[in-house]
DNA sequence: TTAGGGTTAG
């Protein structure tokens, strides 16, 4: 009978038909009871198997041993440290099959003092040799960060197990060490195609992007089969460097080699086109995938954010959601930003109750995105409610406080959030300081300005970006303090660009000083040749002051070139309604009254010509 | 043991 019931148990297609053995289980045959926590758990039907397996007076180890093994494989750490702590309470013994399941749920859930324990125990029950034991704690203490433990159990080794190389190349690779990955590559006596990979994505992870490129190539030459997690790094190499023509050639290596394009692989092909700037194309993967998860359609929201098609973007939020994806922090991310950039209140407003009604307000990735997007609507109090509240920031959420409230003209409050970031142990970085230039120029303390950059460079010992010096000479520019603009650009480190002489352009246009003009002129014919707009703005600038014959050069000249002026839209959100206007425009039904409050407005604005003291204590 | 997505500026 106790044989008819095992070979039952193990023939029965239905879970629930398992229920019914039970029954028969608990009032027969007692002893079966293990053999059906077994069953149940290669279902697996967990919690029904714990029920059972706690009215075994005394399970056996190897039955302990694989509860805890299967709540480790399902990620319930938490359980499976649970049951590792009856096991001990009990008295059962630890094998080298405890060991494995257990300490991979140590590093999961993080319990770093649970997994050194279980280290020690392996010692003392004489697992320490072996070698499933060995490359576990290997993985855990690599994984966590204890390189020396890890490099300490390897050295032990009598046969230095494949696996274990590897996880030391890639615990290398995560603590920045290329060298010590490379020559644990070279020793190894035999290479996998997991060893290559962790070779390619260490080059990826420390920037050798093509240094990537060409293990890749070496592996194919020395016939070492590259598979999906090969192809999978190589294709998000090749999105990191926008080369779609190497992006191409290992598409055609899937297709040629019949690789099972999985989840992963297929979203990095994805990735792959957004990144090069092949949307479309893209997009035409993306509609092929049989099986899509919150990772693509994250992937694709943000490729067309980031190639400039927000309207897409937030469509394709909306399929999401009706396919019940349900949006995480990093989909929500995008579409925040999306929405901010928008300049549509409504969109806004939308997106910002629908994040509240998910509870992710309080991510700190989320909230950060949030309130950007309230203060480039101009709904700053909203933003600052958002900062006020969050438990926990980042870099980016101050940085988003202090640009905001800088965008605002609320150049003060940014100082301030400046000060309780230094205060609280905030980290600034190179953002930060452009928040704080803007503060400076919008509020036109010039002499505030350079002394943040000073303070920037050596307190903080961030190198200027050429969107610092922009800030700088936009500060001098603003000021009407031309000369000290022109000097400064003069005596930059690094080339300035076009944003720079756009910068001292527009300053000489407002204070028209030709000389300035020209010369600026003359520098974005160079950098930007497609462009027409600043010859539009100098032969204005002849014109305002009576410079006839030169103003109908540059008009003649830019017939010549076949330059073309292009219109250049402003618009504002009246109502959730977007209205566009022109320079000069009168199109618009209420323009005089149009007209009349812009007046009105300039009217008010009153230039601050004075620094004040912020009190930021510099 | 090896693989994928995001925010702040310009």
């Amino acid at each position: 009978m106790d044989r008819d019931l095992m070979r039952l148990m193990r023939s029965v297609k239905h879970p629930s038909h398992l229920k019914q053995i039970h029954a028969l289980v608990i009032a027969a045959f007692p002893s079966l009871a293990s053999f059906l926590v077994r069953r149940l758990l290669s279902v697996p039907m967990v919690d029904y198997a714990r029920e059972v397996f706690d009215r075994i007076p005394q399970p056996e180890q190897s039955l302990s041993n694989s509860l805890i093994s299967v709540y480790s494989r399902l990620s319930s750490h938490e359980e499976a440290i649970e049951a590792f702590r009856s096991m001990i309470r009990n008295g059962v013994c630890i094998d080298s099959y405890t060991v494995p399941p257990i300490v991979k749920s140590c590093l999961s859930a993080a319990d770093f003092d649970l997994g050194k324990q279980v280290h020690c125990l392996a010692i003392s029950c004489g697992l320490d040799t072996d070698v499933f034991v060995q490359t576990a704690l290997m993985n855990f203490y690599s994984r966590g960060g204890e390189l020396a433990s890890a490099e300490r159990i390897f050295e032990k080794m009598d046969t230095k197990d494949p696996v274990a190389y590897n996880c030391l190349i890639s615990a290398y690779s995560k603590s920045g060490d290329v060298l010590a990955a490379r020559k644990m590559f070279d020793e190894m006596p035999e290479k996998s195609t997991a060893s290559w990979n962790s070779l390619i994505s260490c080059c990826a992870r420390n920037g050798d992007y093509r240094g990537a490129l060409r293990f890749f190539e070496r592996m194919k030459d020395d016939k070492c089969t590259p598979n999906e997690i090969t192809l999978a790094s190589v294709l998000s190499i090749c999105a990191k460097l926008g080369d779609l023509n190497a992006g191409l050639s290992a598409k055609k290596f899937i297709d040629g080699n019949n690789l099972y394009r999985n989840t992963i692989l297929s979203t990095a092909v994805v990735e792959m086109y957004l990144k090069c700037g092949a949307v479309g194309e893209a997009r035409r993967e993306f509609d092929k995938m049989k099986k899509r998860d919150v990772v693509t359609w994250s992937a694709m929201i943000a490729g067309y954010a980031q190639n400039g098609r927000p309207d897409e973007a937030l469509e394709l939020f909306e399929n999401m959601k009706n396919e019940n994806i349900k949006p995480n922090d990093v989909a929500l991310v995008s579409v925040l930003s999306v929405c901010a950039d928008s300049g549509s209140v409504k969109a806004c407003e939308e997106i910002g109750c629908y994040v509240e009604s998910q509870g992710m307000a309080s991510n700190v990735f989320v909230a950060s995105a949030l309130l950007d997007m309230y203060s480039k609507c101009g709904n700053i109090s909203k933003s600052r409610q958002i900062f006020l509240n969050m438990p926990k920031k980042d870099t980016v959420t101050w940085n988003s406080m202090i640009v905001g409230l800088a965008m605002n003209g609320l150049s003060e409050d940014a100082f301030a959030v400046y000060k309780q970031m230094i205060e609280t142990g905030g980290q600034p970085n190179d953002i930060t300081f452009i928040g704080l230039l803007t503060a400076c120029s919008h509020a036109g303390l010039v002499e505030m300005g350079l002394e943040i950059f000073r303070h920037m460079k050596i307190d903080h010992e961030i190198v200027p970006q050429i969107e610092h010096y922009a800030c700088i000479v936009d500060l001098y520019c603003r000021s009407g303090r031309l000369k000290d603009a022109y000097d400064f650009i003069c005596r930059m480190e690094v080339e300035p660009n076009a944003v720079i002489w756009s910068s001292l352009l527009s300053a000489s246009r407002i204070h028209m000083n030709i000389e300035f003009a020209e010369l600026s002129v003359k520098k974005l014919a160079k950098l930007d040749p497609d462009s027409s707009w600043y010859y539009v703005l100098l032969s204005n600038i002849y014109s305002s002051t009576g410079h006839w014959k030169e103003a109908l050069n540059v008009q003649k000249m830019m017939k010549g070139k076949k330059v073309q002026k292009v219109a250049a839209y402003s618009w504002v959100d009246v109502d959730n309604k977007l209205h566009r206007f022109l320079v000069g425009d009168t199109s618009h039904p209420r323009n005089t009254e149009v007209y009349g409050t812009v007046n009105g407005l300039a009217m008010q604005s009153t230039w601050v010509d004075h620094d004040f003291d912020s009190g930021l204590g510099l």
